[in-house]
RNA sequence: GGGCGCGUAGCUCAGUUGGUUAGAGCGCCACCUUGACACGGUGGAGGUCUGGGGUUCGAGUCCCCACGUGCCCACCA
């Protein structure tokens, strides 16, 4: 075995061979409370406190997903921050100043319904603040309770209130969990600096023309009473009917039938269409129907979308039952005959177009009715005028809802703001697209998900609600002499306002006394969508215009964690923000996290019950156990929740603790320079695994530097230190210096998974934080590995005797016959005073051969 | 309807350019109270890699088809 070489792949490792003196090994080494002591030092020792005097080029930046503070944190969000974290500890290790910031998600609508089912009021603008109040509840609220209304400064002070008590508690949970974000970097999208940052990235998007408002029909949630937008839907399937209608053609010439499952719409009916194809509808194009009940003339018109498959393959267009009338509404230049409003129920006053006596009686029914009671009416009124023929067919469709709706969604013709996306852009969408491709997404295949939605978009982004804990929109609005609004004319103030609340704040040249005056003004009374905040956390963590130095040693960021099921929300509304204002994307990777799911691969949810709470986790099995299952689940990939990989990853830290008491138990004045082949081989493997795990954490897949530092860690305590401790015992100084060696690296290779069992041992024997320790990067010489792998397979075999004759390990073996070719025995040689030692062998013979390697166990008279 | 994953031991999963006899942990079985660790150690059993076809000297790995499973998007009369 040649000397190691000069550049030295041993020294590289850990670049010294003296130590310190054992100082500090406890006699029976425990998990217990490493937690509560090391996260006090990482605290008062400022371990992970950003340096921002670092350039760029020594930057590491993170653009941490702040969660959403609606309740409470999950088991999810301990797998997908600790994946993060593990990165964050490997790029602290490798020398880069991390900005690891953390906020909160606290504004929205989340936070509005929280509050509401915590404290039982709902916000009402129209009252007055009232000073000292406190709310019906605080926790329970009784299920017969009627929400108390509320004015919107109270309403926004309990939602404040609230959302700081959880914002404690996912503190304390992140905190136990060792995450090691900056906290001096805490930020709130409700904070005065994501105000701050969102309203001028908004106003600049105004300026440059991005953004606009628009009075269009808008998909609404009645219950929310606001707008959503397209990334905050999805389908459901729900029950409903097909129901046939006779409609009266006006040249007499019989009925047309039209299916539907929205006969409460008639009275919006504004024409019906049919596929320009269809042969059966062609020569009624351009005539006239009459609609039941109400008799309103409505024309027979043609359009590409209308499917001849379904249905009658006639249908009829009301606005706006779905957002196909809308496009034939538009196309096909339909008046808008509207009549469910903001509060989801039918106009109370009857149509003008609706003209007819007994149409007119008919509507009067239906007026002032939520849609689903309107269809019941609708349809006994149907049947009663015989216009509604056969009997309606239940059918299950989908339908859109808000995410976190409750009721299908409505379209209303509202005037709303939006941001362009390049829903309704070809160029831009275009360029979006692009962006993506200058991202590297971590696993790759995710990239799909982003072009396949910013290939489907159908809108521009709908950016305002009309909701109230959220970020003002900042602009105001002349009034006319009339004291109408002119949305024409848009008041923005100077930046250096900002934040501003156009509620409580007077746009420039005007005077409080203005407000809502003819020739004065009116605040835009909407807030931000809690996306178009959450866009800038790049530019919220990084103080955007607020400290350009930091922001110019951070952005654009290296890292953007966060789970798969938002790339069409939060990562693609912040490439949007990042591609208008700064003509880039906003970070270099893309890594997504998988979902947990429970033993039986379903997704988890609260409903199921018999939830585990993550706290209750960290304290069973401690920390590093629970990190240890997360960072088990590759880049991703969902995984199954698994409390057995906890125990494992339990054993696996303690095994750490053990072994690094034991290898600091020989005698440390007794370290030297490897010079036994197994030792050198040994830590040449070693090597070869720290390179592994440097190349896994560069791509971002810190599950593999996981697995062969854990696999390498056990060979090395169930084969190596086994073989050399006799050695380390009699004070061997190759044997010794191998073990401490090893020990400093396995060490730091786990630091960034076990930050507290790995903290724990490196203060026995060093000084200053493991997490700040040099990541271990030594190359490996590339050693022949066979000496070593031929020692371990006679260790094997020794084992394998004493189980089988069923005696103890210690059992001595009278003599080992190994036969192999000379050259294995050449290489065996170096290992058999270790395997004597290990193995209790008083005797070895060696036989060459010409055939593979055998060995025979002659166990001691005695034992046999 | 379009797209993207996944399918390897009873369970959870590795298997990176195709290359000896397909690996690990858990669980199971047997054994060992060995001077770091009983929150321990040693060994063993267990797989026709979902199925079919193809390329190749050689396929768990590449190609095609099918089946199962999960997700995303679209459709919503």
């Amino acid at each position: 075995m040649p000397p190691v070489n000069e550049q030295g792949t041993l020294a590289a490792v850990t670049g010294r061979y003296s130590f310190p003196p054992m100082t500090n090994v406890p006699e029976k080494p425990s998990l217990d409370g490493v937690e509560a002591r090391w996260m006090q030092r990482w605290e008062a020792d400022n371990t992970y406190r950003f340096d921002r005097s670092a350039g760029r080029d020594h930057v590491f930046a993170i653009d941490t997903p702040p969660p959403t503070v609606s309740g409470s944190l999950h088991i999810g969000h301990v797998f997908s921050y600790t994946h993060t974290d593990t990165i964050a500890r490997y790029q602290r290790m490798r020398g880069r100043q991390v900005f690891y910031p953390i906020g909160w998600d606290d504004n929205g609508l989340a936070t509005e319904r929280r509050v509401q089912n915590v404290t039982g009021v709902r916000c009402d603008p129209s009252l007055p603040y009232e000073s000292g109040y406190r709310p019906p509840f605080m926790g329970d609220v009784p299920k017969d309770h009627r929400a108390t209304p509320v004015s919107r400064p109270n309403f926004v002070e309990l939602c404040r209130e609230i959302t700081h008590l959880d914002e404690q508690a996912f503190e304390e949970l992140f905190r136990r969990l060792g995450l090691s974000v900056d906290w001096s970097l805490l930020y709130t999208t409700i904070g005065e600096t994501a105000q701050r940052v969102s309203q001028r990235a908004f106003l600049r998007n105004l300026a440059r023309g991005e953004a606009y408002q628009q009075d269009a029909p808008t998909l609404y949630d009645i219950d929310e009473r606001t707008a959503v937008a397209q990334a905050e839907m999805e389908d459901r399937e729900i029950a409903g009917h097909y129901h046939t209608l006779a409609f009266h053609r006006t040249d007499g010439g019989g009925d047309i039938k039209i299916d539907t499952t929205r006969p409460e719409l008639l009275a919006s009916c504004v024409a019906l269409v049919a596929h320009p194809d269809d042969e059966r509808y062609q020569p009624l194009f351009g005539s006239t129907v009459s609609t039941p009940l109400y008799g309103v003339d409505v024309p027979i018109l043609a359009h590409r979308l209308a499917d001849p498959e379904k249905g009658t393959g006639i249908a009829m267009i009301c606005t706006f039952g779905d957002v196909t009338d809308v496009t034939w509404w538009r196309e096909l230049n339909l008046p808008n005959r509207a009549l469910i409003g903001f509060d989801g129920c039918f106009s109370s006053e009857t149509p003008a177009w609706i003209v007819s006596a007994t149409g007119a009686e008919r509507y009067g029914a239906i007026a002032g009715r939520a849609p689903k009671q309107a269809q019941n009416l609708v349809v006994e009124q149907l049947v009663a005028s015989g216009e509604m023929l056969g009997e309606r067919r239940p059918i299950t469709h989908p339908v859109k809802f808000y995410e976190r709706g409750f009721r299908p969604l409505e379209i209303v013709a509202t005037r709303q703001w939006y941001i362009r996306n390049g829903g309704r852009d070809h160029d831009l969408r275009a360029a979006l697209v692009e962006r993506g491709n200058e991202l590297v997404w971590h696993p790759s295949f995710m990239q799909h998900r982003y072009d396949n939605w910013v290939g489907g978009l159908n809108g521009d982004w709908l950016v305002s609600r009309q909701r109230y804990f959220g970020v003002p929109l900042p602009v105001w609005y002349r009034l006319d002499e009339n004291g109408n609004p002119d949305y024409t004319t848009v008041l923005v103030p100077d930046e250096h306002r900002l934040p501003v609340d156009p509620s409580t704040d007077c746009p420039d040249g005007f005077t409080e006394d203005q407000r809502g005056k003819p020739n004065g003004f009116m605040g835009d009374p909407d807030v931000m969508d809690t996306w178009a905040t959450s866009s800038l956390t790049p530019q919220v963590a990084g103080r955007w215009e607020d400290d350009s130095d930091l922001f110019s040693r951070v952005f654009p960021m290296d890292m953007r964690p966060q789970g798969h099921d938002i790339i069409r929300t939060w990562l693609f509304s912040t490439v949007v923000r990042s591609h208008h204002e700064h003509g880039c994307v906003p970070w270099r990777n893309a890594a997504l996290s998988g979902w947990i799911l429970d033993p039986d691969r379903k997704k988890m949810s609260k409903s199921k019950g018999n939830v585990v709470t993550p706290m209750h986790l960290l304290e069973q099995y401690g920390t590093d156990a629970v990190r240890y299952w997360a960072a088990s689940g590759r880049p991703g990939v969902d995984t199954a929740f698994n409390e057995e990989q906890m125990k494992i990853g339990r054993k696996l830290a303690n095994k750490l603790l053990n072994v690094s008491k034991f290898v600091l138990g020989f005698d440390a004045s007794a370290a030297g320079a490897p010079s036994s082949t197994v030792d050198q081989l040994m830590l040449d493997r070693l090597a070869a695994v720290a390179t592994e795990a440097t190349a896994a954490f560069d791509s971002f897949d810190y599950a593999r530097a996981l697995e062969r530092t854990e696999a390498f860690f056990w060979w090395f305590c169930d084969d190596y230190v086994e073989l050399v401790k006799g050695r380390a015992y009699k004070g061997d100084t190759s044997a010794v210096g191998a073990l401490r060696e090893a020990l400093s690296t396995l060490q730091r290779l786990f630091a960034p998974f076990l930050p507290f069992a790995t903290e724990e041992v490196w203060n026995w024997w060093q000084s200053g934080s493991v997490h700040r320790q040099p990541w271990p990067v030594g190359g490996s010489a590339g050693l022949d590995q066979t000496p070593l792998d031929n020692v371990c397979e006679v260790l094997g075999a020794i084992r394998r005797a004493k189980t089988e004759a069923k005696v103890s390990q210690r059992a001595e073996v009278e003599t080992l016959t190994v036969a192999a070719p000379a050259a294995v025995l050449d290489g065996l040689g170096a290992g058999i005073p270790d395997l004597a030692e290990a193995g209790s062998v008083k005797e070895f013979l060696l036989q060459p051969t010409d055939s593979d390697m055998t060995v025979h166990v002659a166990l001691a008279a005695a034992e046999r």
